[in-house]
DNA sequence: ATTATCTATAGATCTATAGATAATGC
DNA sequence: ATTATCTATAGATCTATAGATAATGC
């Protein structure tokens, strides 16, 4: 691995155990087996290194919304509630195997106090737009006869913003050091679903049709 | 307010916006008003400030769980689902209204990471037990046809930390600045009692039901 | 005597810079 | 010449302790 990587790394795995502020330069230093000086060769400061792991941390997830998005767009074949699913799972599967847990760095309060939190938090109000679109469009096709109408708009408490919540308890059942199940990243977007109102038998039929598209996205 | 409290007060708000490392004694002192040593007058350490927020953040929690519980027992008048819908809704409240938000202290890893926490832990733990138990009642009760169960048990992923992760909507809520609106506590009740499969008409007279419960309980 | 503050400071640590050293590539 | 490390250190900061001071209560 890169000297370079090799830092990122160990600061992941460090930041995420004891906090930014809780992690001095000399531990990382220590931890990948070189001097404290040494690593301002390779970052210009301390928060650089929190800057490209928060966007790294971002990134895969942010390539998925769009793909996602583009899947139910000109084709149109697949319905609303199996994006929705197939949304939730690769969030899920992206939090889950992310290194060292790095979905826990955009929630420390040193880190969202920062400047360069702004891109982050742009990136993460997306995605819960699209959750919310996809929930709306979800809620529609599914028929669901709810007499109060759920919250989609840009209200205060959006079903985005707790579709967003519900995947990241894979983050807190992993700093938990609980094992996670093979079949998280399904459950959790069932959960979702059901969330959203979405009928009990609406739910398997979405889940079948979701995996089949989900089969077909590893291959963009 | 005496001086020991208004140490607690100041410490919880910088320690929510700036996480406990990154927040030193001294910050702490010049938003008492008082010099840096002063503190170790009150506290015999840093951590036991931290310490004692911990402790009061849940607390409240603690003591209502012990209530709800006791209201669905020997009398056991109250369906199920109308308890896991006050639970959710006094759940929800308690972090609403904590002072500073201070239901962000329990997630951060240099919290976390202490002996201390271990005490908190056990708390939370019976709290999301309560929340699966009551989940697991609550669809049998619905007369819920799922074909595939949903996960209940001792397993990885409960519903029970699903509606924890859920109630914690509020705490990110508030960190993102954003206003809770009046109806914050029963939007997200129902939605904990849709994640729990509960039909829809079903919510609603739970809503009502327990609506009456939580009248009452503020009395006891 | 007790309570609550203060000043002063020890001793540890933290971030970042300056400049030396050594190895590799042209 | 470039790359990647090192040593040494400046200067700031941090936690916690020692001991002085002043006010209040017995």
């Amino acid at each position: 691995m890169a000297p370079r990587d090799e830092i990122l790394d160990a600061a992941a795995r460090l930041f995420v155990s004891k906090g930014v502020a809780g992690t001095s330069t000399r531990h990382i230093a220590d931890a990948v087996g070189i001097r404290q000086a040494s690593l301002y060769y390779h970052f210009a400061n301390k928060d650089q290194i929190v800057e490209e792991l928060l966007d790294r941390s971002i990134r895969p997830t942010v390539d998925k919304v769009e793909k996602v998005e583009l899947l139910g767009g000109p084709h149109g074949t697949a319905s609303p509630t199996a994006l929705l699913y197939v949304l939730l799972v690769l969030d899920v599967r992206t939090l889950a195997v992310a290194p060292h847990n790095a979905g826990v760095l955009a929630r420390l309060p040193e880190v969202q106090s920062q400047d360069y939190f702004k891109r982050h938090r742009i990136c993460r109000d997306e995605l819960r737009d699209a959750y919310s679109r996809l929930a709306a469009q979800a809620q529609v096709t599914g028929g669901t006869p709810t007499t109060v109408p759920l919250a989609t708009g840009p209200g205060c408490l959006t079903l985005g913003s707790m579709l967003l919540q519900l995947v990241e308890t894979v983050i807190r059942m992993r700093s938990g050091g609980r094992q996670l199940g093979t079949e998280v990243d399904a459950q959790i977007a069932k959960s979702g679903l059901r969330l959203c109102a979405v009928p009990t038998k609406h739910i398997e039929t979405a889940a079948l049709e979701a995996d089949e598209l989900i089969g077909a996205f590893d291959e963009l």
